[in-house]
DNA sequence: TGTAAAATCAGAATAATATTCAAAATTATA
DNA sequence: TATAATTTTGAATATTATTCTGATTTTACA
């Protein structure tokens, strides 16, 4: 028995991620016109699509600014020691304000993304959870001014 | 007359936009039962929620790495002089492989995130793209080993 | 605080869409 | 090439979106 772990992925198949990465509420029929197949056809696909984890979820973009997270910062750490990395990586990822945690190369381990009110609350989250956090050696904080692009629109290929 | 820039969101919108950030595809019908009424009363909600820019986009969360987008990197740049950077931040938000651009404080002046098809495709990014983007004085790239958590879900306040 | 205007809501009717399923077509495979 | 597996289609049905009207609530403001 031959475990499938390989996705391939054909032309239809990127076109409905094209379209649906653009916007997740279009209805089987619009896309069916578009793919020039039946509804029904596309439904399948993309049912097939979220289960083999291709789609991960479908999700509305909020302004920030209108649920008030005025703050964006980007926070690298260095650790103490390789070996807890995930266990730390970890403890991050439960806090909700990090948006992103990555394990990065160079002279720092971890860069983390976070959002919050403002720089008081970026304060106290820091205060109250980063600190309880183990293996942290030291914190970078870069703080965002201004952002002029935010997607995580990926660029799917042609073939 | 008054021009109104005020967003004011009750707690129902709210849970709206919780419910919505978690699952765009949510049916009216099923937001109403968890909201307690009407269906159609919801989705002139969401209409105006649309309408207000508190909802960006509906997308589709995709798997980089089933659509071969194996390489994510932060890249961060100096900037001759600040005059400049707007135009140098638009022209590396046109590039369809940079995800985010934001003007951040410190040392350096932008933080651009990119997701490529591997190390090389990146290269050819900044040899063919970055290069021909004036103002940028130096460039410092950050590999990502491996992603723990990207989200791009806010924290939505309770009121 | 009272009143008018505006906003919101519910409910019913209709339009559109999702979903299911069996059969046909296509594709992959031995 | 024959066969199996997959994909597609099209029709039937279930569910949902959308519209609209009147009722209710909220809000603004005199």
């Amino acid at each position: 028995m031959i475990i499938e772990n390989t996705i391939s992925l054909d032309k239809i198949d990127l076109a409905i991620l094209r379209l649906m990465q653009e916007n997740s509420r279009i209805s089987n029929v619009h896309m069916a016109k578009e793919l020039e197949m039946a509804p029904s056809a596309v439904l399948e696909r993309v049912k097939k699509l979220e289960q083999k984890n291709v789609i991960t979820q479908y999700t509305a973009r909020i302004n920030p600014v209108a649920v008030n997270l005025k703050l964006l910062a980007f926070i690298s750490m260095k650790a103490s020691h390789s070996i807890g990395c995930m266990d730390t990586a970890n403890e991050l990822s439960k806090l909700k304000e990090v948006q992103e945690v990555h394990i990065i190369a160079g002279d720092d381990c971890y860069l983390v993304k976070v959002r919050t009110t403002d720089s008081a609350s970026l304060m106290a989250l820091m205060r109250n959870s980063f600190s309880k956090i183990p293996n942290i050696l030291s914190i970078r904080t870069t703080i965002v001014l201004e952002t002029v692009k935010e997607e995580q629109q990926l660029v799917i290929p042609e073939k």
